[in-house]
DNA sequence: TTAGATGCAAAGGGTTTGCAACGTC
DNA sequence: GACGTTGCAAACCCTTTGCATCTAA
């Protein structure tokens, strides 16, 4: 974990960032929560360790961290953006009815965009890929389906 | 092309929504452009024909057709969020650095959330594929480009 | 006839931003 | 010491919403 910091760190430096206490507390909360929590509830979880710190940093940070690419913004409907700190790439299924997002964990094809980045040179550092649809509980429930 | 508005309509019709003409002419104009507008630019296009209409008509429409399958919303940055009417799926790229938006013509891997969706009985009615990084003229002219 | 849709304009609220004070390097 | 970053709070602006009016069915 520290050793991760440590990169973290580095990566932040190498580009001229600094590396503060609260991107670091931040980009810690991230990383140990499995939901996709929103700024507003990172803020929440920041704030017994930094008591002071103020929701404007939290967006600065996140909008830092998705730059250097070390995080996944998903944003839905209506509701405030996510975000998705988990290193591991997964997909995400989202449902239109009640909005709930849900982990896909199936194989992702890896030379996904390969070509694409081959043809034009575009340098991929990320991608996100969602579904959507209607959940179980919403199908059942649904008098008029919005189903193709 | 009347085909498909009759499609349209009666897609509409079997779920107690009406076929108006602003929602006519909204979807028209959308499927006739080959970039992606956002609410306003399709406003400013369908204005000349139907002059008094509003812009909290086109957002109503757009929420409509997304919720049946009918666009895609592609929501970037900062920037507001943008339509894609094609109905042939397609990916997209994304600058984290300039915001401009590339489509990636290349095939979809046809099965992509099937075991998903079997699974937890999730019904996928479409899906949204987007990568992140930096585009050629980007990464020419970035000094520090944010690159992992 | 009547329930759904529109136009208008105001409200909403997640996100951004300016600026002085602060902290990192 | 210099300059990137934070805290605070106001501003922003895209998007939503309430309501009277209209219109598709």
């Amino acid at each position: 974990m520290s050793i991760k910091e440590d990169e973290f760190i580095n990566a932040l430096r190498k580009r001229g960032y600094r590396a503060t206490r609260q991107r670091l507390t931040i980009l810690k909360a991230l990383r140990g929560s499995s939901t996709h929590p929103t700024a507003e509830e990172l803020y929440n979880m920041v704030k017994p360790q930094i008591p002071n710190i103020s929701l404007g940093t939290v967006y600065r940070s996140l909008e830092l961290f998705e730059r250097l690419g070390l995080l996944q913004k998903l944003s839905l409907g209506k509701s405030p953006c996510r975000y998705n700190g988990n290193p591991k790439m997964h997909y995400h299924a989202i449902c239109l009815s009640c909005g709930r997002v849900f982990d896909v964990d199936e194989p992702v094809p890896n030379d996904l965009g390969r070509r694409f980045s081959e043809k034009t040179g575009f340098k991929i550092t990320g991608y996100k890929l969602e579904f959507y649809g209607y959940c179980k509980e919403c199908l059942s429930k649904s008098r008029k389906p919005e189903v193709r």
